[in-house]
DNA sequence: CTAGCCTTGAGA
DNA sequence: TCTCAAGGCTAG
């Protein structure tokens, strides 16, 4: 099942303008299946076979006989045919054009992680009539029309929504005095193909000694305010956003400064990319050597950190590793390509799978990482931020001072929130403020998840200091 | 659980 | 202003 499931979402990964391409095949080999079948799998409104096809594809598609047909039949409601079941579609849903029903069933079932089974030979016939028959079939056939799983929002984006319909319907019932503040796009709604491609030239080794005060310039780096949430500078009203303290700004700015020091890329290291580096999963561990190296780094230039106790510091640390580690990941995870960004190139999470056989883990990880890349949209001072909060956490094994610690991060949470009122409005920073709090308890699972596999792994083959912060001796 | 209706925000 | 494509709600 899962290898069917992967298969399917990882052949869709086109852009936009392939997507005609694709679908176009996946159509005609479904309709192919249909006929051969049953003729009558397909509605008989009187539409022949060409003429609902080329209401999908006549832009690319379209021999000049389909144009006529389909400029004949221009698209209305009654021309469009549900691909998975042949009853009356009303447009596009989840990437292929579908039923309500259809729709709503992928937007229950897509996502669950026990499929259901076919009780006969996984093929069953998918019609209006029978298609509430077998679950595991309709699926199978929304997934072979080319709809992506991954358009579903997730927890965090549908929250998200839900938070800004209410914002919106609140502004429309008592519009805000001053009316200048306008809503385009939360940071976290679902992301349009343009804003979410920011290039990670984080990554890259070249930018390892450029980096300089945030509040200045990080050479050609993103931008650092969230680029389509903040009103324009002139339309800024500047009682709706906090004014940071100077010594909260230079924080910040210190701890932004140091996580993309210690970010960087591989450039000076002895690590090797190859795909042979990752053909298994304790050569996985190994190669996280140099990313906890450079937590350390992290870690030893906060104030409060250096301010515990030895005991309290090497706790700290082994608690908060394997998340930190997570979280460092998401500036390395290349959503669009489902590949993990090296300085030589990229690694498939495919490859990954493979070399590991973990793909639930892989499954949970990259969506964490998409989802918190989105939210984000790498800003590295928010990410700065995470990331120090991350470390100082009250819950880990073997803690001393669980207080300390506790309270230690309680400030860098109020420092976050500061920061995001100073840049996204005391008023936007509710929504976002907390959905960045959703994803700092969400590493916790995920880092549970990875912590059981790596008691699988036979610790004869892993590096002393991984071992030694891992607590796998 | 299904399927239809409704609401909503984004974009043309 | 209209269309599209998300999610929510709810009767059956």
């Amino acid at each position: 099942m899962d290898v069917f499931f992967s298969t399917q979402t990882g052949q869709t990964s086109s852009s936009e303008s392939g997507q005609e391409v694709d679908m176009c095949s996946t159509i005609d080999s479904s309709f192919l299946r249909g006929q051969g079948s049953d003729p009558s799998e397909f509605p008989t409104s009187g539409h022949q076979m060409n003429s609902s096809y080329s209401t999908q594809n006549e832009d690319s598609n379209s021999s000049s006989s389909d144009i006529v047909v389909s400029k004949k039949f221009k698209r209305s409601k009654e021309d469009k045919i549900c691909l998975v079941c042949g009853d009356k579609a009303l447009g596009y849903n989840f990437n292929a054009i579908t039923c309500e029903s259809c729709k709503a069933f992928f937007r229950r079932n897509a996502l669950k992680s026990d499929q259901p089974k076919c009780l006969f030979q996984n093929d069953c016939l998918i019609d209006v009539r029978t298609r509430r028959f077998c679950p595991h079939c309709r699926l199978r056939r929304c997934f072979e029309v080319g709809m992506k799983k991954e358009m579903i929002l997730d927890e965090t984006e549908r929250k998200a929504r839900m938070q800004k319909v209410a914002m919106n319907r609140q502004m429309k019932q008592k519009p805000s005095p001053g009316g200048d503040i306008v809503i385009k796009q939360e940071p976290c709604s679902i992301a349009s193909e343009a804003t979410s491609s920011i290039p990670d030239t984080q990554t890259g080794g070249e930018g390892q000694g450029s980096v300089v005060c945030p509040s200045m310039s990080f050479g050609n780096s993103q931008p650092l305010i969230l680029p389509t949430l903040t009103p324009e500078t002139s339309s800024r009203d500047p009682k709706m956003y906090r004014v940071l303290k100077a010594e909260e700004r230079m924080l910040v700015d210190e701890l932004t400064v140091a996580y993309l020091e210690t970010l960087g890329g591989y450039a000076n290291e002895t690590h090797v990319n190859r795909e042979e580096s990752y053909s298994s999963a304790d050569e996985l561990v190994n190669n996280s050597e140099i990313a906890v190296r450079r937590l350390i780094k992290f870690v030893k230039k906060i104030a409060l950190f250096r301010g515990m106790s030895q005991e309290n510091q090497v706790a700290c640390l082994k608690s908060c590793v394997l998340n930190a580690l997570l979280l460092r990941s998401v500036n390395f995870y290349d959503a669009e390509n489902d590949a993990w960004k090296t300085p030589t190139g990229s690694i498939p999470t495919s490859v990954l799978k493979r070399a590991t056989g973990f793909n639930d883990l892989h499954d949970a990880h990259t969506s964490y990482c998409a989802g918190l890349k989105k939210l984000t949209r790498d800003d590295s001072h928010i990410m700065a931020l995470v990331q120090t909060i991350t470390v100082f956490n009250p819950d880990g094994q073997n803690l001393e001072n669980r207080q300390t610690i506790s309270d230690i991060q309680d400030q860098f949470i109020q420092l976050l929130r500061h920061y995001l009122e100073s840049e996204v409005s005391f008023q936007h920073s509710q929504v976002f403020f907390s959905n960045i709090l959703q994803k700092i308890s969400e590493l916790k699972g995920l880092g549970e998840d990875h912590a059981r596999i790596l008691l699988q792994i036979n610790s004869n083959k892993i590096e002393p200091l991984m071992l030694e912060i891992l607590n796998l001796q």
